[in-house]
DNA sequence: TCAAAAGTGTTTGCTATACACCCATGA
DNA sequence: TCATGGGTGTATAGCAAACACTTTTGA
């Protein structure tokens, strides 16, 4: 029989022994003109004092995405953002107390969408720029590092990069993501003749007037909630 | 404390409820001028006489990557072939005895490598094409939508489709498990033109004569165990 | 009037596509 | 000699890259 059993004493009980399963996410954002990840500083054994991932146990009844949503928004106020699964890992002794096999996500959202504030079970959040990380617990380096690639991979034939943007922005803006996680300047005439062929963005009408300079555009995604591969 | 407790009255005892993990490999291959992959009929509950992919429950100290491979060498008797993770499902309700989470895996492998016989888990393993599914158990159908969608996806940056081949084969070959794959013809010089610039590919120098017509120059992957991205 | 970012076209090279015939073999 | 798959080149169109100046604004 594989049905769990419960009880004061034992815990719950199994025929075979399971891992345990945690979600851990990979929060970018562009900040200070970097791409920098979201870290927190561990408050408990194992890795007491390390950074860390953000991330955590999964509830028995509870879905792998909602989970990596609720520990977000548990260790950091951060909600509603682009979530999508990257890998799982479970290479046994990865964890010191248990086997724990954790489901990793990449998760980004634009600067102005973030109020981070540390949890109960984090000492401290804190962001990181991806050039410039502190030693991490577990395998999180391993993680950050798939993270990365897969996010610049998926640059040239999706619209993820504008995850990192919030709702309406201008052509110049755009760009600055692009040429931030890119690490590299981008002609601006093929940048936007690029941009403006796309069918996923449109002009809002608007124009936006900051700083001392001939005002931009303004323009949206059709849509925001998913992100579209491009052809 | 996490740490599990064993006895022999009530089994692997831990203070949190903990799912059950398993592995599920697609296996495509190129049988009959089309794309197959293997399932097997379940010989036991849930889903008895259903079909489904080949899987099974990790063991507590195994690798993922190793889970795969050792269930699908147990199931089918196959063994050495292309894997990669695809991706982790664990929707709650998905396997009706307990909570169940799922890494599923990608495997390809070329027919000649084959030699499929069911093992004891399951009452019988066969092969299906794509288009010629029967109904599944659990939620495989769904895994293997993303399964094809990942392959299909991989095909035009990648030499993915390359593991569908035996070591050594023709450019015909070649070009057949294109055609299969994105299911439409290709013009034979253009195709030639592109893998015959292909830096992963080389002439083995040998000819191959099959049947009553030209021989076929002969050509292998320059680095058979792993794909390689292309620009 | 100056500084700062917004905005705009053309030329050039490369890559993808369309397309038809001869070659070597075994039966 | 015939049927079968192996093997080859060129012309065209569409896309990516290089490249510099004018416009609008706020200070």
């Amino acid at each position: 029989m594989a049905h769990p059993s419960a009880n004061a004493a034992t815990g719950y009980c199994y025929q075979y022994p399971h891992p345990a399963v945690t979600t851990d996410v990979v929060l970018f954002t562009i900040r200070e003109d970097s791409l920098q990840l979201l870290l927190i500083e561990r408050g408990h054994e194992p890795f007491k004092g390390h950074w860390a991932l953000p991330g955590g146990f999964l509830e028995i009844g509870e879905d792998l995405d909602a989970c990596a949503a609720r520990e977000l928004a548990e260790e950091t106020g951060v909600e509603h953002l682009y979530l999508e699964q990257l890998g799982t890992f479970g290479t046994p002794g990865r964890d010191p107390r248990e086997r724990v096999i954790s489901v990793a996500y990449l998760a980004l959202a634009p600067e102005s969408a973030l109020a981070v504030q540390a949890g109960d079970d984090a000492a401290a959040a804190a962001w990181f720029p991806v050039k410039a990380l502190p030693t991490l617990a577990f395998d999180h380096a391993e993680i950050i590092a798939v993270a990365h690639r897969r996010l610049i991979g998926k640059l040239d034939y999706s619209t993820i990069a504008f995850q990192l943007l919030p709702e309406t922005f201008t052509l110049g803006e755009l760009q600055q993501v692009y040429e931030t996680l890119v690490d590299a300047e981008i002609d601006k005439r093929n940048f936007r003749k690029w941009a403006q062929a796309l069918e996923q963005i449109e002009a809002t009408g608007e124009l936006r007037r900051r700083g001392k300079h001939r005002p931009a555009r303004v323009y949206r995604l059709t849509q925001r909630d998913r992100i579209a591969y491009l052809k």
